[in-house]
Parts: structure tokens; sequence; C-alpha cells
DNA sequence: TTTGAATACCTTGCAACACAAGGTACTAAT
DNA sequence: ATTAGTACCTTGTGTTGCAAGGTATTCAAA
């Protein structure tokens, strides 16, 4: 049996992950591997096996595009960009954000009670 | 096609769904119908079918309990709980829910650079 | 007394998707 | 040529939200 809250923490993980990865992009264009570590920086922790995936999944609904770059070390990167589209979607998901947490705040402030 | 922010809005709830449901029964016992309601007028929506098996889970876990009562008009009602370990879950949870703000608010600030 | 409306419960089947695990490939140093 | 480091990607599994459909109770009107 697992941990409920860690179990929980994933939960909400997940929603939020394709905004932050959007929320990253907007800022600057990203391989795969450095916004896994970034999002490891504020404890948004998550896997090569749902990164990829879903990055591609982006990539196809128009959201993001990428070029290839070298890298000073290793193989290649592919460095994803975030398109117009993908930035009007992303004011979408900031309102969403904003939504949810008040939505939140509303129910903890009533529990008060 | 499916818009993208309806879906993800749908995504980003699902993660607090558990969190928004023990945090209403943490200021007073509510039955389903009740919760759902709750949930709605905070813009949280949620689906019977969503909803009816989670508590169950819950229940199942032990975060939860419950316990029939009449109602004035139709059928009797299932009151749902929170027992103490339930209480101690939810502690956790606010917690989560606090890192994960605090994530998104970072890399918010980060990208405005 | 049966029909309908309102309320409340619950289940089934499908689809989405995060993740663990496993795999490929390129570069540089030993 | 082997190893270490970096970076990419895929497969299979399990969880779980939801639409749709179903049951049961009460009360009022026909």
């Amino acid at each position: 049996m697992e941990s409920i809250i860690e179990n929980n923490k994933t939960q909400m993980r997940r929603g939020v992950l394709e905004y932050s990865i959007l929320l990253i992009l907007a800022s600057g264009d990203e391989y795969a591997s450095s916004i896994i570590q970034k999002l490891k920086e504020v404890d948004i922790i998550v896997a090569e096996g749902t990164t990829y995936p879903l990055l591609i999944r982006l990539k196809k609904l128009g959201l993001l595009t990428y070029r290839w770059e070298e890298s000073p070390q290793g193989p290649p990167r592919k460095y994803y960009m975030i398109t117009d589209y993908g930035r009007e979607q992303l004011a979408g998901l900031d309102a969403a954000w904003d939504e949810l947490s008040r939505g939140i705040e509303s129910i903890r402030n009533g529990s008060k009670a």
C-alpha cells in the first residue's frame, strides 16, 4: 500500500504539468532534460517517461515546435519553443490556474468557520 | 478535436479533488450530492460518476466514515465524516498544495524575466 | 392507485495519461 | 575498445475521471 499523501502529490502535479512546461518555455527555449531539471528545482518532480510523450503531444497539438542544436558535450539537444498558438493557450491556462487557486482558497477559508 | 484549455482545466481539477473533498468534510459532515453542489459553487465542477467511487475509495482507505440519515424529502442520505486519520492526511495535503502553489508561482515569476 | 418529478444512491466501460523500466545513440576520456 | 555521461525515446501497466445508464425512495397530482 502506498502513502496517500505521496500518491496525492503526484495527482496534483499531474494536473499542472502541461501548464508548468508551457510556462517554462514561455521564458525561453529548453530541451527536455533541462525542463525536467527546472521542474525539479521548484519541487515539481516529473519522470522522463512522462515528459517526452507530453512534449510530443504538445507539439502535435501545435503548442510547441523544436529545433536541433549541438551540445557542447554529448548528443545533440532538441530545443522546444512555444508557438504563438501556444502562448494563446497559455493565457487560458493562467486563468484556469487562478480559478482553481481561488476555488481551493474559498473552501479552505470557508472551512475555518 | 477537444479544446485544450477545457481539457486541461479538467486535468487540474483532478489533482485536487480528494483534497477539496477532505477540506469540505473537515468543516462538517456532508452527503455526496451536497459535496458536488459545494464544489460547483467554487467552480470545481465534478461528475457524480467521479464522486461516488472517490468517496468509497476514501472510506476504504480509512480517511472517511459515514452514517445514514433521513432526508426531509426523498431517499435517505449517506453523510460522510472525516476521521482522525483523515485529518492527519489532510494536513499533509495542505502542505502539498502550498508546495505546488509555490512551485507554480516560482516558475511564473521567473518567466517574466 | 398509478404516474411523474425530484432527490439520492451506485455501477459499468472507455479513454487518458503518468510512470517505471528498458532501450538507442552520440561524445569524450581512459 | 571500453566506460561514463548525456540525451533521446518506447512499451506496458495501473489508476482513475467521466459519460451513460440504472435502482430506490418520497411526495403530489391525476
